[in-house]
DNA sequence: GAGGAGATCGTCT
DNA sequence: GACGATCTCCTCT
């Protein structure tokens, strides 16, 4: 995508979001039936839903672009494969949860557990694309996103990677591991505003050395805040 | 634009 | 003691 049409598309997209925040507020979570699933089902679904973050009054929200699937301990790759430990115990409770991590001494990476009570299945959120709340990620991510000549780049920078989002919405191990993303109640959870996504695609996931060619990391084709380098966003 | 290396510490073996 | 579901910076082409 042209860098002039991203930016001139995300002010679009914000404005109206900001016009019409007053209805976040008010949309209903996605429900807890819909994560008691198999990963690899709740994944290309979870592309266009929007994760939100209530930080004193002010939202932070950002539409789900890209997402892994990880299908507990049936998967090398997953942090369940070896059965429950403290770091992993979300994943074995119930759907809906949040399951955050921490990896390479200094980054978080939140994902949403899937299947009932036992079963370990998650989804990785790897992207978002901003929509409410910029000035607090970029201020979250010590970034500077008034500077006109650098925010196409900027506004790519905050959301577009597991750590990076987590950074820009503040979510952490210690405050948010195990926190309730189906209800409306908690001041982090998963929305639908029912908005249509264009093409899905799946690849292989990214950075795991076990499993590494299965096809479980899905994205919306074209989709500027999709991580990574462009030749892979595509 | 692509590729490599360093940062940094919790978790697991 | 080794490794890692990552990111950023720097160098090279």
């Amino acid at each position: 995508m042209h860098k002039g049409t991203l930016k001139s598309q995300q002010k679009a997209s914000q404005s109206s979001w900001i016009r019409t925040s007053a209805r976040l507020r008010k949309l209903q979570p996605v429900p807890r039936r819909f994560y008691d699933r198999d990963p690899k089902l709740v994944a290309p679904q979870l592309l266009g839903k929007i994760l939100v973050r209530r930080e004193g009054r002010k939202l932070l929200a950002g539409r789900i672009v890209e997402v892994e699937a990880y299908l507990g301990q049936s998967d090398p790759a997953s942090h369940a494969f070896r059965g429950p430990t403290d770091r992993n115990r979300v994943m074995f409770g119930p759907p809906g949860f949040a399951y955050v991590y921490f990896t390479y001494g200094m980054h978080y990476c939140v994902n949403v557990t899937c299947l009932k009570e036992g079963a370990a299945g998650a989804v990785l959120i790897r992207a978002l694309e901003p929509l409410a709340g910029l000035e607090e990620m970029a201020l979250n991510r010590d970034l500077n996103l008034a500077l006109e000549t650098e925010y196409v780049r900027v506004l790519r920078a905050l959301t577009s990677g597991p750590a990076r989002l987590c950074e820009a919405l503040a979510i952490t191990r210690t405050r948010d591991d195990g926190k309730d993303l189906a209800s409306g109640d908690s001041d982090l959870w998963i929305a639908s505003d029912r908005a249509r996504v264009g093409e899905i695609a799946a690849s292989p996931r990214v950075g795991i050395t076990q499993a590494a060619d299965w096809p479980l990391r899905f994205y919306i084709v074209g989709n500027p805040f999709v991580s990574g380098p462009a030749k892979r966003r595509t």
